[in-house]
DNA sequence: CTCATGACTAGCT
DNA sequence: TAGCTAGCCATGA
């Protein structure tokens, strides 16, 4: 095994992910072992082109699409969410079934 | 090396 | 609760 670059444990923390669930950038960068990248994981994803990945499963830490609402991304991401069982209001906010306040617990609680 | 950009976050008003 | 500002990290010109 190839000593993994900061970007293959990126991607291993978001497939890591399970169906039906999401998780936030900054908390996907921590499980990767990057600590305060999140901006290094959107990167990844605006230049991934893995289409294996589960990317629509990354939100922003208020819960909310990274997308600009009526955007193409924004449709995407929804529908795919929507397809694995997840509540995906209008406004692009990502309702879970604890219904959880933060991310934190609702994901990776 | 410096400036500008981006699928971000936290804090303050 | 909503909106704005500043901070942070990586990449490209």
């Amino acid at each position: 095994m190839a000593a993994r670059t900061p970007a293959e444990r990126i991607v291993a923390a978001i497939r890591a992910i399970p169906r039906g669930e999401v998780a936030g950038y900054g908390h996907v960068a921590q499980r990767a072992g990057l600590p305060g990248r999140a901006r290094m994981v959107a990167r990844l994803l605006s230049r991934n082109d893995d289409p294996t990945l589960p990317w629509h499963r990354v939100l922003r830490s208020d819960g909310r699409i990274a997308f600009p609402v009526g955007s193409e991304g924004f449709v995407e991401q929804c529908d795919r969410l929507r397809r694995e069982g997840v509540d995906v209001t209008d406004e692009g906010r990502v309702r879970t079934a604890k219904r959880a306040r933060t991310l934190d617990e609702a994901v990776w609680g």
